[in-house]
DNA sequence: TTGAAAGCGCTAACAT
DNA sequence: ATGTTAGCGCTTTCAA
């Protein structure tokens, strides 16, 4: 039951009766090897069920290890799950296996995985930045010539390739949708921290359809969260106000999911809702929720297609990928301004 | 703009005009160094941007490498995704960094990552098996003390540490829910293949519901589909028979999507359903969905744990453990059985 | 076609 | 408190 050593190059190399390097060239196809001594060192590999010390190899060789480092905030938010998706689909071919890890938005998180994974010496490093982290350190290395990508929001403290959705315009044309069929008071339910770029943006997209209408902007109709309780706990106090909105659009797919259920608890149907990003069982909602979908795994794609350039040598200026946002009505947007009920 | 190399214990200790064994002292917070160098070398390490190689340390202390292999199907089904968060949260005050793969499903896929993480030198493999894939190859990493992990499903060919969901039971539960709201015609939409361990358990827990019932077992209501497009198609067939079921069981999340999607889609609100699997907005929906509740995150903190046990000595047999699911009544089981409309 | 020696970046074990 | 030597498991280089 002892921890019996794994087998090695050497161990094997033993076992045939020949020299390390000869079964080296074997495993990797190497130079040239007889077909008696290939079958022989095939034979104890299988038999001794010899594995190669990958890390090993990687410190002789020198390049950069075959994973790719993936920063992003919450692996359980199938945003990011589908983005996660994306990247590993993109990357499967070139062999490159995906370093995970999660940073629930703290800076101090985030800087401890990228460090990690430059300890690592991934191949390519892809981060969702969280706020008030600082990217300078990186720099270097993407001088080096690691490939650094930011993806959903840009960095701070270095340019280089970022990916990120058309939040504003995305957000400007689901308000308008909003405000086309009516309504004038529109609440935003936003996540948090309030200095999220996403936020940010699509907060000025919200200002923008209400500017392109005529409509004054009433910082009372912005409310936040954290998460889904939260924003069902403000989707109601905003309802319950003397003179509620009459549509909310919805942040992001965490906040959708609040207004919906709260709408749903508290029987207001006739509450209009835009929701910035898609959510799953969205058309079997009723009303149906209408939606800026985003394209996560088109993000997660571009992303890992922007970094594998770079690693092939790309040395163009860095780039800002935004992958467009469409619309998607469903009905909810729709909800008539005046009367309750149905 | 070429690709300088990175900076090494030797650069820093030259840089300083110690030995590499001294930097390496101060890095690890190993033996005694003086305040001065301390600082010296501190400064070094910072201004050089080094960043020391963990795979050459690795190599040289010899332990299994701080990750952790984790294959699963699919990286954006938001089940696998909460799982896969309950186990980083487990292992990161160990310092232990996410490996991640998804096998679709594939057997060799799956064993192309796990092959992938041996050489790497995991310090613990957690695998959701695939169909066919055979694991007969892992028992001696496992002797020789690589703690291995099965989720979601048990493995094939070797016994180790399992953590699965009371599938039986709980869709036993779900189904009995419909049986005592009157329902005798009850579809079961399955995923596939249809040898899936928990596609079999739960179809097994269906069938003993409908035995506790004196219900005939009927072939012919047990459908399946590999996605939520498929599941979608699969109900309406089933529904558009002369004699259609008047509930439906889903089989897992993803047919939950689409079974609800359906119904909506053809306005058949009188159909009832129990998904197992929670699915989000459920209880937004008209009516709202009762679901068997997995938890997720427990499954994947659960399987984090054991492997965590073996990793610090526990010799004990390999166990099975069974996380609870848990019946959640929205309303959507309680539909009417005849007459259509609410 | 094969092997011996050197070395990748780091640390364990022993000096000093 | 610091340095030296050797060696982790592998591959590169050069020789046979």
């Amino acid at each position: 039951m002892a921890a019996s050593r794994r087998p090695t190059l050497a161990d094997v190399a033993r076992e045939v009766g020949v020299s390390a390097k000869t079964v080296s060239r074997v495993l990797n196809e190497d130079g040239p090897v007889s077909a008696r001594t290939r079958e022989h060192v095939l034979a104890a590999v299988a038999e001794l069920g010899f594995q190669p010390n990958l890390m090993a190899r990687n410190i002789r060789v020198g390049g950069p290890d075959t994973t790719i480092g993936l920063v992003i905030p919450d692996l359980a938010n199938p945003f990011f799950g589908a983005v996660a998706r994306g990247i590993e689909d993109t990357v499967r071919d070139r062999g490159l296996t995906l370093l995970m890890g999660s940073s629930a938005d703290d800076a101090e998180r985030e800087r401890a995985l990228t460090a990690q994974f430059l300890a690592r010496r991934v191949s390519i490093l892809i981060v969702v930045p969280s706020v008030g982290a600082d990217h300078s350190d990186l720099k270097s290395h993407r001088t080096a010539g690691l490939p650094v990508v930011f993806l959903d929001r840009p960095g701070v403290g270095m340019s280089t390739d970022s990916v990120v959705s058309s939040n504003r315009a995305g957000a400007q044309e689901g308000v308008a949708h909003l405000i086309a069929h009516g309504h004038r008071r529109i609440g935003f339910v936003g996540d948090l921290p309030v200095k999220l770029y996403t936020r940010r943006e699509r907060l000025a997209g919200y200002r923008a359809a209400l500017r392109e209408a005529d409509i004054p902007y009433d910082r009372s109709l912005v409310v936040s969260a954290h998460d889904q309780q939260g924003a069902e706990a403000v989707t109601a106090q905003l309802l319950e106000r003397p003179d509620p909105p009459t549509a909310l659009f919805a942040g992001n797919n965490i906040m959708a999911l609040g207004i919906v259920a709260e709408l749903a608890r508290s029987k207001r149907k006739h509450v209009a809702v835009v929701a910035f990003d898609d959510v799953s069982l969205a058309e079997a909602l009723e009303p149906a929720l209408t939606v800026v979908a985003q394209a996560p795994e088109e993000i997660g794609r571009s992303a890992a297609t922007t970094a594998l350039a770079r690693l092939d040598g790309d040395r163009s200026r860095a780039r800002t990928i935004t992958v467009p946002t469409r619309l998607v009505v469903r009905g909810s947007g729709e909800q008539r301004v005046r009367e309750g009920g149905r």
